[in-house]
DNA sequence: ATGAAAGCGCTAACAC
DNA sequence: GTGTTAGCGCTTTCAT
């Protein structure tokens, strides 16, 4: 008869009482139950049900310092690029046992003071996107960490990516493969590491093939519909607009044929248009998006296993993970037409 | 003589040792600020600056129960519709110095047995989506828990979210005022409610237009473009076939105009679409997508003042808010042509 | 205003 | 095998 119900703690005293054994009997029948007599295990098992007990974990963590959460950082949980990571880390960390606690950007409005603590409740961390709002030198001891889909030398974390650089290269160099020569490239956020290493990419790929790169057809912006929109807004009212525009993600590039569309430019016919990341609705636009595909789910896989690798001790094995990324080719890249 | 200080926890002990303080004193200076002396307060904070202290939340957590943690529910953290409501959620969190903890539908593998220990230690508890991997009623004592976006009348929790039926009902009305008479209807999968609704919101508006209801206009699946895709198909095959289409999400809505352009029907001359949710993207494909706006963020928005009022002791004032829906008619929709 | 000391619920030595 | 006991880091009486 349980009459204490006003949200009383149910405590593993209480279990202990009523199964007639110590608590450290039930605490070992928890943690350890083949250290425990088969009969006493039964009644101590009858005696949670009983009770409805449900351990307390803070006080557990006191001890054996397990949260069993991994704090995943992410840039912007509204990306559909991300959030497929997202899912790929939640769902590899459920089958170990972990759960997952998200940070998005927004909370970077959370003070340091307060976010301090929390890092020191979860076993590791994921860093989704290298904006992130902690100031890594200026904390003596975290939790281990492990960097995803974007390279930071600086801080020596082992990262899981994909190589940023040679996949814009070889998406450009697709587009010039098939005849196109001028070629414009709308860039992410200048502090992205991975906006620079594709605009590299883009920067190599050109140069390679002798061709004089034009400032005026490299934009950059945040890695959204807007950006893509206006950027071709701006490209198309060029004295010698681009015949092709290749966009550090698929986001931007909808926003690009969007646009395209409205002022009346026929893609690929006019205009040819390569994404990057090849979310889910990269297939589903119109034209089908041609894009360079990323391991999505993968990185987020890896990414958790390599942390999981970290938090049993295991020496950090290789700085960086390289995924393979992939061109898909559809439909909204055509030969140049002129 | 502590050796052993491999990344060891400073402790409050350590603080109290630098200021020449008790640790009472230090928990005071940070706690109670002004209950302790000016001089002291400084010379902790020196000891706290020099140490590089940082509270360990479980142990604080162990006496005032207060993890400042939200848990989120989801459904589908890949859901853009829902994604946007967590971003609600997470910045109005912020703003109140919480931390949202979100579990996908994914980690519903998690067994009850290591998920009821969490729900112990978070502040609170939204349910955004009806079918939540907690057994509800086999737990006595839960966080406080409001749900979003979907009504589940048998528990009683305080909810917030649009009516769905009304706005279903006011979508399907629409089509009807322009000239459509053969609507059909893409619905959720049957175990959310919120499909429930939204079909019987659109059944109503039928029926109240004295036309017969055709079961054969009535599909329904997940909430995906494969959905859409697929059902289109199905739908166009019939030999009358409808001439506008009313879908229970954008996405779905999305994989129909998708797939209607591939097998040649223009749209909106030759079928009208209206989707629901007003995702970001609903502008941005083409046509333009006429739907039934949800205000996406402030559903989070809401749940979180809702919830942490409950928090504050606050008996549930209304069980559930009601927040409005809108349409948003853009090019996907015209008058039937025949 | 501050220190000493008693817990909080749990785990882990250490005995029996 | 199981109970006793001593903490874990922190907050909070209760003295002073």
């Amino acid at each position: 008869m349980k009459q204490n119900n006003t949200a009383a703690q149910v405590t593993m005293k209480d279990v202990a009482n009523v199964a007639g054994v110590s608590t450290a009997t039930v605490s070992r029948a928890l943690m350890m139950p083949e250290k425990v007599a088969h009969q006493t295990r039964e009644k101590v098992d009858n005696a949670i049900q009983q009770t409805g007990y449900i351990p307390y974990l803070p006080s557990r963590n006191h001890k054996n310092n397990q949260s069993k959460i991994l704090l995943v950082m992410s840039l912007d949980i509204t990306d559909p690029f991300l959030t497929d990571v997202i899912q790929g880390i939640q769902q590899t960390a459920a089958e170990y046992g972990y759960m997952v606690l998200l940070l998005g950007n927004q909370q970077q409005s959370i003070e340091q003071a307060s976010l301090s603590p929390l890092l020191n409740q979860v076993d590791g961390i994921i860093l989704l996107g290298a904006n992130s709002p902690l100031d890594i030198h200026h904390h003596d001891s975290l939790p281990p960490m492990v960097m995803a889909n974007e390279y930071l030398p600086e801080l020596k974390l082992p990262t899981i990516h994909i190589d940023n650089l040679t996949a814009a290269f070889n998406a450009v160099n697709y587009l010039q493969q098939i005849g196109h020569r001028r070629i414009a490239c709308i860039s992410g956020p200048a502090h992205l590491h991975l906006s620079h290493y594709r605009l590299q990419g883009y920067i190599q790929a050109i140069q390679r093939s002798g061709i004089a790169l034009e400032k005026r057809y490299m934009l950059s912006g945040s890695l959204t519909f807007e950006t893509g929109s206006t950027a071709l807004t701006q490209l198309m009212s060029l004295p010698q607009p681009p015949s092709a525009i290749f966009c550090h993600s698929d986001i931007m590039a909808i926003g690009v044929i969007h646009q395209a569309k409205k002022i009346g430019i026929k893609i690929p016919e006019e205009l040819s248009i390569v994404g990057f990341d090849d979310i889910a609705l990269a297939q589903y636009v119109d034209p089908p998006l041609t894009t360079m595909a990323q391991p999505r789910y993968n990185i987020g896989h890896q990414a958790v296993l390599m942390l999981l690798e970290l938090l049993q001790g295991c020496p950090v094995k290789s700085n960086s993970v390289l995924l393979d990324s992939e061109l898909i080719v559809r439909e909204s890249t055509a030969k140049p037409h002129s």
